[in-house]
DNA sequence: TTGAAAGCGCTACCAT
DNA sequence: ATGGTAGCGCTTTCAA
């Protein structure tokens, strides 16, 4: 292939075919209204030419942008050991190829940062829809989208009230679970290590959490703040060695703050889990990588992504959207947990 | 707000502010040619009215799409764990976001899917340039977007005849660094983990490790093949505890498959780094999780995306665009390193 | 400095 | 079934 030759257009198609603009356009995207002859005709002729629609063109006449927008709320270099993100993406893309349609990423470090974004996005009509997660309390995201008639999906939108259709993975299941797993091995103080409090899925996680305990006659009292960052986890860790309570056993909101929680009771020489056991949240691979492995609650964001992904693009297309719950995450038993500590009294 | 006001356009603005089209465009984009007078008035009337310049219609104009793509070549289920991604991603997005373009990002599973997917990118005029990273030998992808004019800035790129322009970090430094610290520590028999041996970046790094043995006087003859996994380093380090010829540390081309090597070697009773050092390549932030930490060569992926963002923007513009070779990697001592065993003869 | 108008590549409507 | 044509929202000449 010889310099940069302009790349086709339809109506260079049109006229090699011999047909009208319009013809030419009916006949490649498959509209009704034209003979199969024509349509054969324009088709080769469009290949032949190596034609390929140029995206603004379409874009202009039609008014879709087909794209969606992602925009990642993470500290730029907090975005390699983040679990979601990944998979959630990559769900995501498997709706969206076949379609079509391309997910324009942003990236963004504050919760400003990417309302101003994802408005930005909607504005400038660079994408049709939006995906949300890691929803907040109070969400400003949430008025500023729906102030603009943005096509929204989120994930693991809070039950109730939300302006948005949402897919969702209930999680509570498996804390009950893993809490009622806990209890069997002889576990009474069973601490949780929260999320940051600006999150509805903290809150979830938490709540989930207690109202497993109450079920049991425990009292959730051993609450350790954590923020789902590995030195999150060391500290919280640090806090729970201190507090005086004597859990026996640790249910951290993420997996990330788990394995902090872990390493560091490692290093203070507590044993886990013949001291300690810990339980994780969204099961990320890193929990097979360590020492022990790590007891976790297994979660879907591959799965969240392709069904976010089909939800969007309907709710583009005009229809109305229903919320969607895919199957509940399930705890997934590994080394971290075990029998309570003989010694330990209550 | 209302429901769906259509947003204003340029039209808006200029009839607006009494102006002609022509006008409220020169003076919305800082063209010369306007008075203050109707600049100011311009734009005045332009965030009264909450104009926001509609890509597609800026796209079919300038002939620009105003977004660069990156296609991931990954399974699904492993991005997640995916070392440079992230932070390559959030150091172009970083260069991206205050010009004004956007990152389509697509995910593929093999080859054939990704250079397919490149190609529509580019035909499509979806995008104006390109990422490449991870390339191989005879990379198919080159020759395909070579010929179509597409500017492509490439990451790591293997030096010598490449058809684009590459930023690199030079890691044949710190390899070395790194043989020469086993070295003093006693060292002598060190083998080599691989990656796949499609990847120009797999043999780079088994050169250098190859020529830092060479220039010790001691043979590169222990070389087990990994494929960047965390299970294949796992499967590596089999093949290391079969292997005759003792060796007493092990450099792999990465950090994942260091860390399947480590556990994998824990689990038969091989202690690291008492018996075995170990050290590994990237610097993810998993290898200061894990036990005992990992030693490695610290890369900058971000660093590498904000550099290769300038570079294809330039591209872009037409510009002549120089290779660029960021501060090279550096090896970081932790952990998984020590001095030779005792009992172990040469 | 300003305005009018052409045209980017496509879709969609309306005649024929 | 087919062709002509009016835009979509913007940039960019070119006259005035």
């Amino acid at each position: 292939m010889s310099k940069a030759s302009p790349r086709a257009t339809i109506t260079d198609v049109a006229r090699a075919a011999g047909v009208a603009i319009s013809s030419a356009s009916a006949a490649l995207n498959d509209r009704p209204g034209v003979s199969t002859e024509t349509r054969v005709r324009v088709r080769a002729v469009a290949d032949q030419l190596g034609y390929v629609p140029a995206l603004a063109g379409r874009s202009l006449a039609s008014k879709r942008a087909f794209s969606v927008g992602f925009v990642v709320e993470r500290d730029y270099d907090i975005i390699q050991s983040d679990p979601f993100f990944g998979g959630f993406i990559g769900g995501i893309e498997e709706s969206l190829t076949p379609r079509g349609y391309a997910l324009a990423l942003q990236i963004s470090q504050d919760e400003a940062g990417s309302e101003a974004r994802l408005v930005e996005l909607i504005e400038s009509r660079r994408v049709d829809g939006l995906f949300l997660d890691e929803i907040r309390i109070n969400d400003s995201r949430l008025a500023a989208l729906s102030a603009r008639n943005a096509p929204v999906v989120a994930a693991n939108a809070p039950r109730g009230e939300f302006p948005f259709p949402s897919v969702r993975q209930d999680g509570t299941a498996a804390i009950r679970s893993l809490v009622e797993e806990l209890v069997k091995l002889g576990h009474r103080r069973i601490a949780h290590v929260t999320g940051p409090d600006a999150y509805e899925h903290s809150i979830e996680r938490r709540d989930a959490w207690a109202s497993a305990m109450l079920s049991h006659g425990l009292e959730p009292d051993v609450v350790i703040p954590g923020d789902f960052t590995y030195e999150g986890g060391e500290h919280a860790a640090d806090l729970l060695v201190e507090d005086d309570r004597g859990a026996t056993a640790v249910f951290c909101a993420n997996d990330l703050s788990a394995i902090g929680v872990m390493n560091r009771l490692h290093r203070r020489g507590v044993r886990v889990p013949e001291d300690i056991s810990i339980v994780g949240y969204d099961d990320i691979s890193l929990g097979r990588y360590v020492r022990p492995t790590l007891s976790t609650v297994q979660t879907s964001p591959r799965l969240l992504g392709t069904v976010a992904a089909e939800m969007l693009l309907a709710a583009i297309e005009g229809a109305k959207v229903q919320d969607i719950e895919v199957a509940p995450a399930a705890f997934v038993r590994r080394e971290s947990i075990s029998t309570r500590p003989a010694d330990v009294k209550h």
